[in-house]
DNA sequence: ATGAAAGCGCTAACAT
DNA sequence: ATGTTAGCGCTTTCAT
């Protein structure tokens, strides 16, 4: 980079005033004189003058740059709420830095390049305990979790009500009549799985029906971990009427292997997921889903960030959005035999 | 943000030396007597001394950072360029920052905050002739385009052989004995969408089959556009053997739309798309498609990005990247009648 | 091999 | 209302 941009004193310079006035003038804060005003309004566009951001950043010390660390970037899950807090940081002023770390070394590599060398004014950790990447977080920096809440009441987070919505989905299907409705869930060390379990096993209780544990298979979030899923049941020949897949994309796992087995879905198992991800409604047959807000869970974890930045009280917040049930194809009433 | 992190003074304060020692150990450019060394190094680790990223890139008038640019983070597509160029980005010491902007006043905005104000070295942008955005980039500073090349080349670029890759599609339909291949286009007044036409174009006319333009639909990446594709066509009357998608998306609509209208994939229809989405083979029927290597592109494209920052010569390149057949059912061979 | 001085481009504090 | 001085935390000369 050739690095012949105009400085604050070549405006200066060029209108005849000092170089506070014409800082003064860019950041138009103290009352500063209409004509001088002008002038250095002038230089500014003679000169094309652009105030440099890292210099700001230096006096001011602070970068206006937020990060947010996923464990990647294309999961359509984790990209809306990316996309999300990007909008909300740049509608604030800040930029949004969007790394990706698959393990906890390089998190904790992250943590150091982006909190250690101050490249960053906060954070935002997408999926915090998928592994135990939230124990290298420092506690004195602003740190926002998403999609676990933290028992930690310390920390603050924004999540969805992963056991309301597990309890509605499954409510769904127990209102169409459904009393054998096996689960594939999350991988188990995830809250937000054991919060889904919850959910699911909350409404079957309150409907009466029984737990039947060996109807409940871990999955991984992957379509294949949701066709093996339910392989896995017709295997052991435990065959439901219905099954509610932790997320849409198991879903579509179970219901290609239910194609594989000629079971009908429908009219032989329901399957509902979560998430509404962009195709749930082109698949075959469309699927029901809890749809959830995730740009906007993205919004609020930037809002609570900047909150924590700027104002000195580093306000906590914990906070849980709801889902919304979206009825398509793929669950129906159960078949009376 | 509290400020009281230790500097590089109170680094050499404690190992009894001057700033510039310290600041020597830190890069170990010049010779350093061991025993200094130790006794900085000492220092560091005992005060837990991070050196300020922005410090530095004031005192060396550059960022390390690179920005990425694009229509939204949600789409499979860009979300892939977007998370290789990220890990490329960061294997090399920069950090990618990366924005979404829907139309070109956003872009503008983006450009005049992110390059006006130095906030970055370099700039990658993905599909820049999707409006007309690529005028704004500035070219007194180093930008690779992805996603269509540029015609004009003193820009460096990095693409799919958008051609090719419609050539070798509708090639895999002709082989199956295809004679009527429709196909559904994205917009038409970018150049990928072009590029797409002259590859079905030619791959036809090697065949020596005839171009009906009215087998030739516009569409707009979007699934329902390829719903509303095959529509169109059946409502004209005029059903193909076959279906060249020029996305994934579309390719899934086209296949709603056929189970709608009672065709069956693929005894009645082949569908082939772009891609090689991840839910593609949970597809009913799973999808053929020609695979592209996105995070491959967003690798390179930050590769020479880091060249033309880096090096004084600017070197100028353009890429252009195969794509990969995949065969799964969507496709099969023409139905004799 | 090490130190001292100057400067990167801004803002804040204190003059006037 | 405007100018002067100092300083943010580094690196790059230039001395020693």
């Amino acid at each position: 980079m050739t690095n012949n941009h105009p400085t604050i004193r070549d405006v200066a310079r060029l209108a005849g005033v000092s170089h506070q006035t014409v800082s003064r003038v860019l950041n138009d804060v103290e009352k500063v004189n209409p004509e001088t005003r002008e002038k250095v309004e002038a230089a500014i566009a003679e000169l094309g003058y652009r105030p440099s951001a890292i210099a700001r950043s230096m006096a001011l010390g602070e970068t206006r740059t937020l990060a947010c660390i996923s464990p990647n970037l294309t999961d359509f899950t984790f990209a809306s709420i990316i996309e999300g807090a990007e909008q909300e940081a740049r509608n604030q002023g800040y930029f949004l830095l969007s790394s990706s770390s698959g393990d906890p070394d390089t998190f904790s590599d992250l943590i150091d390049e982006l909190i250690g060398h101050r490249r960053v004014d906060g954070l935002i950790v997408i999926n915090p305990y998928a592994d135990n990447r939230y124990e290298f977080t420092p506690n004195d920096f602003p740190v926002v979790f998403v999609g676990a809440y933290s028992r930690d009441t310390s920390i603050s987070s924004v999540s969805l009500d992963d056991e309301h919505v597990a309890y509605e989905a499954v409510q769904h299907l127990i209102s169409l009549g459904h009393q054998q409705i096996a689960m594939i869930t999350g991988p188990l060390e995830e809250d937000c799985t054991q919060d889904r379990i919850k959910g699911y096993t909350r409404a079957l209780e309150s409907a009466g029906l029984e737990i039947d544990p060996s109807m409940i298979i871990e999955g991984d979030w992957s379509a294949t971990s949701g066709q093996n899923g339910l392989q896995t049941l017709i295997e052991q020949n435990r065959i439901p009427t219905a099954i509610f897949a932790q997320n849409d994309r198991m879903a579509m796992g179970v219901t290609k292997a239910a194609r594989d087995f000629k079971l009908a879905v429908p009219e032989d198992l329901s399957v509902i997921g979560v998430d509404d991800m962009p195709l749930s409604s082109y698949f075959d047959p469309p699927l029901s889903t809890m749809k959830q807000d995730m740009p906007g869970i993205g919004r609020e974890a930037t809002q609570i960030l900047i909150d924590m930045v700027s104002k000195t009280g580093r306000p906590i917040r914990q906070l849980k959005i709801s889902g919304e049930l979206v009825v398509r194809q793929s669950t129906a009433a159960v078949r009376k035999e």
